[in-house]
DNA sequence: TCAGGTATTTTGTGATCACAAAATGACACG
DNA sequence: CGTGTCATTTTGTGATCACAAAATACCTGA
């Protein structure tokens, strides 16, 4: 069987991964791997369906491991399965969207508390490596890493936590929000984009927790108010 | 092929299920319904493992769609798929169980409040029926039908706000405390269970958002506090 | 040129098969 | 009687097949 390459195959590998990519489970831990990277970097669009002979074919499995990893998604509500069966990503709602915003409003802010008392300086020079390279991706327009970047900085925080159950509820709401990002980031570009990081940054080198608090929120409400905006005129012209 | 019959079969089928039980996806929607009251009413037990042949003679149908819905409820986080490929309930831990009850209180309420706009006097007739019944089971002691009713009844509050993200979560959450809960009414009984419900029904009836919101939180409070106790002395003991 | 209907292809679903890893059990040896 | 080893069984995984529904393409006729 030939097989195809493709941009999904040469995902970004994130820095610590820690599956040994053992033989148990590897073709579903890599289509999960692959179809997971591309929908936080917004590389699957809204509204477009997703084949399962497709995606089998572009990883070079079986439809079997994809058939896994798509219900996984669709649990997580990072896809949706209509009810003829096909897979797509969800077009978002306004109504969505402001869910969306409250939950992370809700969480993140608590995960980052949660994880301050396990960040140290150390962690704090990484992150502002990461928001460097943010900036660098704001200017030059490249929204594709701005994304993951972006992902990296906040699950850098989130993950010290050492949450195991706030932190795969954040994580479903990115799934949820990432590809409708990218479609705005794709319209009005990524100079306009502005964050919290080094608000954040600073909070944690001095271990102020309301701080950090604070700059999570305004992060997200930064990041997610703009495109609200934005949101509904698209809705409006469609 | 011989059906066999089990517990799981007889599932109580919620009052307003919407899918049609086309032939479309049929036998995952059934494995589905089945696994997940199973979980919410306790009839798994955690720890004990769940196998994907045994399941599928259980419910009479291929180990396909057993896989499909295991994997499913991996996403969410109600079962756990050991590094060998077993499947089976989670373990709770105190940390797990502090994160479930930070997570509860932050969005529950939350999305009550939501909801309360939503509901008529009607809805509070219907909970006031439910909750009556709960009662019962308390003094019956009959910890399954409790738990499938207080269900229910946050559930019938939480449904009607219309949610498509906060609801999910909270779907996942339960998910993951339910077959915990189980366990300790099977040690302490069902008799000093106490709950908030007759005054979230009252904020109801008045739509007081506030009062609802106390209710709500007062609720769980009480509820995974008093748990909360008997998990670290099970912990102690084991 | 365009609408309507049919035929072809594509897609998801469920079942079965082959295989390797793991768990379980039996059994011989000390 | 306990313990280590080996054979058997069970389990999850991935692939392939058969089938029905849906989507798409095609073509005919006005």
């Amino acid at each position: 069987m030939a097989v195809r390459r493709s941009a999904l195959q040469s995902g970004p590998s994130k820095g610590g991964d820690t599956a040994p990519t053992s033989t148990r489970g590897a073709a579903r831990e890599q289509v999960d791997r692959a179809v997971r990277s591309g929908l936080l970097t917004g590389r699957f669009i809204p509204g477009k369906a997703v084949t399962l002979r497709g995606l089998a074919a572009e990883l070079g499995v079986s439809p079997m491991p994809v058939r896994e990893v798509l219900q996984r998604l669709a649990a997580e509500n990072a896809l949706e399965v209509k009810p003829n069966g096909r897979v797509q990503v969800p077009d978002m709602t306004p109504a969505r969207y402001q869910e969306v915003l409250k939950a992370r409003l809700l969480l993140e802010p608590e995960l980052a508390t949660l994880a301050l008392p396990h960040l140290t300086s150390k962690d704090a020079k990484r992150l502002k490596a990461v928001d460097d390279d943010i900036d660098q991706c704001i200017l030059s327009g490249d929204a594709e890493s701005y994304m993951r970047l972006n992902h990296t900085f906040h699950f850098h925080i989130y993950r010290a936590s050492g949450s195991e159950v706030l932190l795969p509820l954040i994580d479903s709401l990115w799934l949820q929000f990432a590809p409708f990002m990218r479609t705005v980031y794709g319209r009005v570009g990524t100079v306009s984009l502005d964050d919290r990081h080094k608000e954040a940054i600073r909070a944690i080198e001095l271990q102020n927790e309301d701080a950090l608090r604070s700059a999570i929120a305004a992060d997200i409400n930064d990041g997610m108010g703009l495109l609200g905006k934005e949101l509904l005129a698209v809705q409006g012209k469609t």
